[in-house]
RNA sequence: GCCUCUGUAGCUCAAUGGAAGAGCAGUUCCGUCCUAAGGAAACGGUUGGGGGUUCGAGUCCCUCCAGGGGCACCA
């Protein structure tokens, strides 16, 4: 054996990254400036970060990720467009303010400033043109632009609504914050719904086409945000029907799933926080009315994870009133209960409590019939027949629901429903509809459980709403071109939540003038920071275009993303909202697609010891210590090889320092090569070279795939065949060896851009490896000259034999029957079957 | 509870229904004044359990077990 004695000291990665960045910073190597350049398009778009504070391990992982397609494209032959930004408007900022007294302003942009720095070591290949920051108000502009065209559209509007109020802090807090004992995470105080006038968008107009899109994004999606997604917007198809209420002239409509069991309806329920329920206990009895405000109090004092909560006992009370079933005629009491929800469907349901679970234990509960009207013995029995006045079934004690607390929710026959007997379930659903839309009575309705989108915020460090309000509260919209409405200075304000935005205490800020001159306060609310977060990757085709959000030819050229690379944490909420505001521009003219990412990958998370890092439990790691002991290269190369992208990383499982030495490695072949770059490859060590033309096929296929695990463990194949060929084969000299190095410089350009560029040095070549293109494979290089042919008796290896890849069947068959161990195991057994698949196998299976 | 994904070497992961493989770690050896860089070799498996389909199953089907994720009073 030949050992390889250091020849010359290697470069550490700190000089590396301190030479090459100087490089890069002349080169430029992925700006995307040039208009003439006509190669083929790709948009690759990784969630721009939040700037709270210096990149972290999860910033680390998402961007070795997305570099490495963006990367990948660009070797491909690709024009790649690769921004970034920063989504700087959002609370952190604020609470920073409020606690230590910092500025909102200097806060965010000197985090900014700090993560651009790091960014700018860690490399990715981003085109450090087109930064943008949501925070700048030639930004924000374009949210408040957003608006106004939303609001002309009706898209934007105001109402009144419950909201999560927290009577210490003063503030509206959402859901999440809310602890399920019903108190504020922030405060520890007990969390009531207030009634508050919040703006909207109507999201809700938008749902079909959100969930029926979806389908174009199958197998470019990951199934999972698929299916979360599907969920989310929760499309339910039904009837609304309605019932007339004994002493008051209006109707109550209920919107079901079932009107095939309309006959089985015993009760009604209303929702206790809607306007319905007040109505109706209204002329109540004392005694009703005094129950209903208790209990309507006790509704709004829980909080809504608590309401929502599965094995909580039914509570309600009793209306007083009767409402008629418009099928038969029969009066039913009507209840308020708090598992009907005022928001959905009609705030009021027909309760079928034979087929319907809570409806079974709301009746359970207040002894309420029960009527079954669906037989759903399997297959149908008939047993299931005549359903006794006090709803035992004497024939299936074991199906009765009043006995087993189970609803009957199964298929079947209908039963006990007069001319619709018979029919089965789904039969009957389309039947009754029908039935109750000629007679008036009802019509087919559909649901969803996507909700409209709330978008005030009573903050300060949002983007302001761009209304005002006139002395009698009429809604006037402030004219396009005297936007932005920019932020006043936070001098004098005191950013504490107090319920109203501290905007609203910017008196000179909030006192204006109509566009006709008259007197009017701004609306002193911001938006959610998702509407900013909603069109960026937009804006980013024309950062600096103070004329218009984005320029609608350069959206032609480049958009839709081709790849959105960030964490699932955003699978619904702001992929969502993205989704939505692309339709609404598409049906505004401003895009011609109506998808703004044709294709997502969520990496994983990076973790410690099993846990999301955090400082709290003590396990974090700061990736600023990881980049100085293991330097850049090492921590991209681990991070892609650590396991499948959307897989989560525990950083106690990886490797850095392994993926420095293999760095090191890599490093020494170019040093050790000592041919130069006009080499002749074909005179080089062709199994040297078969194993670097497999790779050059295979690499593309697996990036492409989001394999880089694979990739990695790859070159790490590729590197350990170079070496051994230096080392005791061919020898450094030999083309082969050469080019198989040339071939891991190019690939680690993908994961490790500083090593990379300085092998390619090493080697001969100007900058810039990322710049230089993939090599194609050699297809003569890929066929073997031999294979093993496995030759089975049985299913059992018998012999192996080497043959051509070209052998036909029947030659092979022949070889196989020849063969001393298959003749030995065939024995005189009587042959029944023989599979041959040239050229790697036959199998001879026998009788006995 | 419902839906869904995943169980392969100590770890992280590969393997169009056709020979169970990599990388890392560990072990041993070479190297060296000592340490280390570096190199070499071998070791490592009931593919979570059980059944089925098939000439042939890690791969397809059923079932159980274990983990992850999503949903969970939406009528």
């Amino acid at each position: 054996m030949v050992s390889t004695p250091p020849s010359t000291e290697l470069p550490t990665f700190d000089r590396l990254q301190e030479k090459w960045l100087g490089i890069w910073d002349e080169l430029r190597p992925f700006s995307t400036a040039d208009p003439s350049d006509n190669r083929p398009r790709k948009y690759v778009l990784d969630m721009f970060p939040y700037p709270s504070g210096d990149l972290h391990m999860g910033h680390a992982e998402a961007y070795a990720l997305g570099d490495v397609i963006a990367r990948y494209w660009r070797q491909q032959g690709f024009n790649v467009l690769h921004p970034i930004g920063w989504d700087s408007f959002g609370l952190p900022a604020e609470n920073a303010a409020i606690k230590r007294g910092a500025n909102p302003v200097t806060w965010t942009y000197d985090n900014i400033a700090q993560q651009r720095e790091s960014m700018r070591r860690y490399a990715p290949s981003f085109d450090w043109d087109r930064v943008l920051h949501t925070s700048d108000p030639s930004y924000y502009k374009w949210n408040q632009w957003l608006f106004l065209k939303m609001y002309e559209r009706g898209l934007a509007y105001r109402k009144d609504s419950w909201v999560n109020w927290d009577p210490v802090d003063q503030t509206v807090l959402a859901n999440e914050q809310v602890l399920p004992d019903g108190t504020s995470e922030r405060s520890g105080a007990l969390v009531v719904k207030k009634k508050l006038t919040q703006w909207y968008f109507r999201i809700t107009a938008y749902a079909d086409r959100l969930l029926d899109d979806l389908n174009q994004l199958e197998g470019s999606w990951p199934s999972k945000v698929l299916s979360m997604q599907r969920n989310w917007i929760g499309r339910s198809t039904g009837a609304d029907v309605d019932f007339a209420v004994e002493g008051r002239d209006e109707k109550i409509t209920v919107y079901t799933t079932r009107p095939d069991t309309l006959h089985g309806a015993t009760f009604m329920v209303v929702a206790p926080d809607s306007d319905l329920a007040a109505d109706l206990v209204s002329g109540a009895e004392p005694g009703i009315r005094t129950a209903f405000e208790e209990y309507l109090q006790r509704t709004q004092r829980s909080s809504e994870i608590e309401r929502l909560s599965v094995d909580r006992e039914k509570t309600g009370v009793f209306t007083g009133r009767y409402a008629i079933n418009p099928l038969n005629g029969e009066r039913l009491p009507i209840w308020v209960a708090d598992y009907v929800l005022s928001d959905y469907g009609q705030g009021a349901i027909m309760a079928v409590p034979a087929h319907d679970q809570r409806d079974l234990d709301f009746a359970r509960t207040y002894d309420l019939p029960v009527r079954v009207v669906v037989d759903t013995t399997q297959p149908v029995t008939g047993a299931i027949r005549i359903i006794p006045a006090d709803g035992t079934l004497p024939e299936l004690d074991d199906m009765n629901p009043v006995l087993t607390g189970t609803a009957l929710t199964g298929d079947g026959r209908l039963i006990n429903s007069g001319q619709f007997d018979g029919l089965s379930k789904g039969t009957a659903i389309a039947r009754v509809t029908a039935y109750l839309e000629q007679h008036g009575l009802g019509r087919p309705a559909k649901n969803y459980r996507l909700r409209d989108w709330l978008i005030s915020r009573q903050r300060f460090w949002g983007t302001p709403i761009p209304i005002l309000y006139d002395e009698d509260g009429n809604e006037i919209p402030v004219p396009e071109d005297q936007l932005p409405i920019a932020l006043p200075s936070t001098e004098g304000l005191d950013l504490k939540p107090k319920g109203v935005s501290p905007l609203a205490a910017a008196t000179d800020w909030v006192t204006t003038t109509t566009p006709d001159g008259r007197p009017a306060l701004r609306d002193s609310d911001t938006m959610d920071t998702f509407v900013d977060s909603s069109w960026y990757f937009l804006r980013f085709l024309s950062p600096n275009d103070d004329s218009q959000p984005f320029d609608r030819a350069e959206a032609e050229k480049w958009a839709p993303v081709d790849q959105y690379v960030g964490g699932v944490t955003h699978a619904i909420l702001h992929l969502l909202y993205a989704r939505f505001i692309t339709k609404v521009l598409f049906d505004l003219g401003y895009v011609s697609f109506t998808e703004p990412f044709s294709a997502l990958l969520n990496q994983g998370m990076v973790q410690m010891d099993g846990a999301a890092m955090s400082k709290s439990k003590g396990n974090l790691v700061r990736l600023s210590e990881q980049l100085d002991q293991y330097g850049v290269d090492a921590v991209r190369l681990t991070m892609a090889f650590a396991g499948p992208p959307e897989d989560d990383i525990d950083w106690k499982d990886v490797s850095p320092s392994g993926s420095l030495k293999f760095l090191s490695r890599a490093l020494r072949l170019a040093q050790d090569v000592t041919s130069t770059p006009d080499a002749i490859w074909r005179k080089g060590d062709v199994s040297l070279r078969r194993v670097t033309h497999r790779f050059l096929a295979d690499a593309p296929g697996l990036v492409e795939a989001f394999k880089f695990n694979v990739v990695v463990a790859r070159i790490m194949e590729l590197v350990n065949a170079i070496r051994k060929a230096i080392d005791s084969g061919p020898g450094p000299a030999d083309p082969a060896v050469r080019e198989a190095t040339e071939t891991v410089a190019l690939a680690l350009s993908l994961f490790a851009p500083y090593t990379a560029e300085e092998m390619w040095e090493m080697l001969g070549y100007p900058p810039s490896v990322a710049l230089y293109g993939w090599r194609k494979a050699d297809p003569t290089l890929l066929v073997q000259e031999s294979v093993t042919a496995i030759l089975q008796v049985d299913g059992k290896v018998r012999g192996r034999i080497d043959v051509p890849p070209t052998i036909g069947a029947d030659e092979l068959e022949r070889l196989a029957r020849a063969d001393a161990g298959v003749a030995r195991a065939l024995g005189d057994r009587e042959i029944v079957n023989v599979i041959v698949r040239p050229p790697r196998l036959v199998n001879i299976a026998t009788r006995g």
